[in-house]
RNA sequence: GCUGAUAUAGCUCAGUCGGUAGAGCGCAUCCUUGGUAAGGAUGAGGUCCCCGGUUCGAAUCCGGGUAUCAGCUCCA
């Protein structure tokens, strides 16, 4: 038999396994091999039997798939551990993830953090034990007979579900079998860095009305310092957290009497908020928007003309009760759809009006569920750069790639586009209660966008099930601190709505004719975005967006007046400025700067103060040099202009 | 909504066995008026998250709520 690994042929004899080869052929390496991939990209355990001729390639840590066989292994270690400290757990699955891995249990009582220390322990000593894993297969009936026997129900539902001509495997290491695909680990004494990080309750198969089990997150390495390399990057990566940083910048807060997913934004935070809108308004203004300010809220009616109130009455707070018709009742409104549309509708309109572009910066209110809210990034009460593009279908090409070329310049400004992914959100013909129309009208949508997406060279992964009720979305989605994802901007293509509110426009031969539209936003809420820039600079921001824009800071209060009157310079400049005149060392002052990641400091003693010159810093604490006052100033408003990312 | 954890001064936290609370930083006042990472002194500041219960007595024990955090689920 045949075995060809890095691009040189071995003979080797029948039975024996791509561990024993590699083991004589490459000691000094071998530790690092895990197990290994085939040209079909299927990947087996070292020490199975080959049975025919193969080309392999070995997976070390450096490979995706090297990393999960690693992590997946220790998850067995993990369950090893349970089962011995926890007989009667049953397990279920416990699967590697993009950091570690984690194993799922039913136990009579939940996980406490002060019982993994012992799991722990339990896996060190397994670890040591040096035990090698056994695979072995068993027909349907038999892998069932074997998991009851066992106790382990799970594992029997699992087997269920396998189709009836899968092979079903099994991997044993003492008493301990665990249904499992595999590969893993020859050796349980590669782990040799694990730690036990999170316990967390997780529904049986993803499923609400599931048992809840009890979930150990892990992670683990192939030596202890990569280990603590990684658990010291998660805990950098912790202190960017805007949640935590945006508190400690005062830029927001939360009290209890308000609720939650309701932030109150400090003068700071509220600054940020305020440029960006500035900017984000004016933009739309120069490239054809028109604006709109409608109600907060409307009558039940409403809603119901959209299809709010038959696919989103959950997601809406509700004033008055929903079921007596004989009474008004209203509700906030989670989007402003159905209000824009009433602007369309003022008057009869031309095919010459079109497009019809109408923005707004519109306050959402969603009541989400209580365990949903997060900081900034999830709310109950946000607020958005929302238009409706209203236009032929002729239109449609050039429209959305106007709102797609605008989404993404703005991204450019901020200095988030290279965090960015594309997700092209689909609806799935097999849940048609969740969306309206027809499978011909969703068919024309998206095949609408896949060309105009395509078209733009876009990389984009679709995403089913996914789609608004009335149309498929493009979203652009980005990654917080933790690596988790949300939509920060979305471009939507609706050719429902229309129809449902009557909206109609005389075309050229005189006919009605039924618009489409394009929902959209330019950057995502003031409040997410806001988190997600906190995140990226670590409340560092570009001169242009910070709170605080220059600290005037005094050596001596003989100079107080003549910071006052810089101060007075740049205000005029309508640049963000504070004074610091305390009786305090100038080097406290800058320090006290520094910490608030103010981007420049304005330091001034009588001698500078009688040249009408100022000796400026930066926020890393770079003297940038003595200069008069209007070239001072003239920087800090250049960058502020140019929206320099500095 | 679910599982678990947490809640003490503006912030970070300590508070033993149930006996009405402390530190550092910050803040205020005064001294210091200076040259690049914490000058000195003095002082103010607490509904120990809220409501109930047990107790002679609750920050502490019990129940219920609220908020915060992690994860699950959800995110039209």
């Amino acid at each position: 038999m045949k075995l060809q690994v890095f691009g040189k042929e071995y003979e080797v004899a029948q039975g024996s396994s791509a561990g024993d080869l590699l083991k004589a052929e490459f000691t000094e390496d071998f530790k690092t091999f895990y197990a290994v991939r085939h040209e079909d990209g299927s990947l087996t355990d070292l020490f199975s039997p080959i049975e025919t001729d193969a080309v392999i390639t070995p997976v070390t840590f450096e490979d995706e798939d090297g990393k999960k066989v690693f992590r997946h292994s220790c998850s067995h270690l993990m369950s090893m551990a349970v089962l011995q400290l926890y007989p009667d757990a049953k397990i279920a699955i416990g699967p590697a993830i993009e950091n570690g891995f984690y194993y799922d249990f039913d136990v009579e009582t939940p996980f406490k953090p002060d019982d993994l220390p012992a799991i722990e322990k339990a896996m060190d000593k397994l670890m040591r034990s040096s035990l090698r894993p056994k695979r072995f297969t068993l027909p349907r009936q038999e892998a069932i007979a074997l998991m009851k026997e066992k106790n382990q129900p799970y594992k029997v539902e699992l087997i269920e579900d396998l189709p009836e001509d899968a092979i079903i495997s099994f991997y044993q290491m003492g008493d301990f079998v665990d249904l499992c695909a595999g590969p893993h680990l020859p050796n349980l004494n590669y782990l040799k860095a694990f730690k036990l990080t999170q316990i967390a309750g997780a529904y049986w198969r993803g499923n609400e009305n599931n048992k809840m089990l009890s979930r150990i997150y892990g992670t683990c390495f192939p030596n202890k310092q990569a280990l603590s390399e990684h658990l010291e990057m998660v805990e950098e990566a912790r202190k960017r957290d805007h949640n935590k940083l945006g508190r400690d910048l005062e830029l927001f807060t939360t009290v209890d009497v308000i609720g939650q997913g309701l932030p109150i934004m400090l003068p700071k935070g509220t600054v940020i908020i305020q440029t960006l809108q500035r900017w984000v308004e004016d933009t739309e203004t120069k490239w054809g928007y028109l604006r709109t300010k409608t109600p907060l809220l409307a009558k039940r009616e409403l809603y119901k003309i959209s299809g709010h109130w038959d696919h989103y009455r959950d997601g809406m707070f509700i004033l008055g009760d929903p079921d007596d018709e004989t009474k008004e009742c209203f509700a906030l409104r989670p989007m402003t759809c159905p209000f824009q549309y009433q602007a369309y509708l003022n008057r009869s309109r031309s095919y010459r009006d079109l497009p019809m572009r109408l923005g707004e910066t519109s306050t959402l209110f969603r009541n989400e569920d209580s365990g949903e809210m997060h900081g900034l990034i999830r709310v109950r009460q946000f607020t958005i750069s929302e238009a409706h593009l209203i236009i032929r279908p002729d239109q449609l090409e050039d429209e959305f790639r106007g709102c797609f070329e605008l989404a993404n310049m703005m991204l450019e400004t901020l200095g988030l586009k290279e965090d960015c992914s594309f997700q092209f959100s689909q609806w799935d013909p097999a849940n048609t209660e969740k969306y309206e129309g027809t499978p011909d009208q969703w068919e024309y949508a998206q095949s609408a966008m896949k060309t105009i997406l395509d078209d733009i060279g876009i990389d984009y992964h679709v995403a089913k099930d996914e789609a608004a009720f009335y149309g498929p979305k493009l979203d652009i989605q980005i990654k917080n601190v933790f690596g988790k994802e949300d939509t920060l901007i979305t471009i939507q293509i609706d050719i429902l709505l229309a129809q449902k509110f009557g909206m109609e426009y005389t075309d050229s031969d005189g006919q009605k004719k039924m618009p489409f539209i394009i929902h959209r936003t330019s950057v995502g809420c003031y409040e997410r975005t806001l988190a997600l820039l906190i995140e990226k600079y670590a409340g560092a921001f570009p001169t242009w967006l910070a709170p605080v824009q220059v600290k005037v800071l005094t050596i001596t209060n003989r100079a107080d007046d003549a910071a006052k009157q810089l101060q007075q310079m740049l205000l005029d400049q309508n640049l963000r400025c504070e004074l610091d005149l305390r009786n305090e060392k100038i080097g406290f002052k800058i320090r006290e700067a520094q910490l608030q990641k103010i981007p420049y400091m304005f330091v001034l003693g009588d001698r500078e103060a009688e040249n009408s010159t100022v000796t400026i810093r930066n926020r890393k604490g770079d003297n940038l040099g003595t200069m008069p006052y209007s070239e001072a100033v003239a920087m800090v408003k250049k960058l502020n202009d140019d929206k320099t990312i500095d």
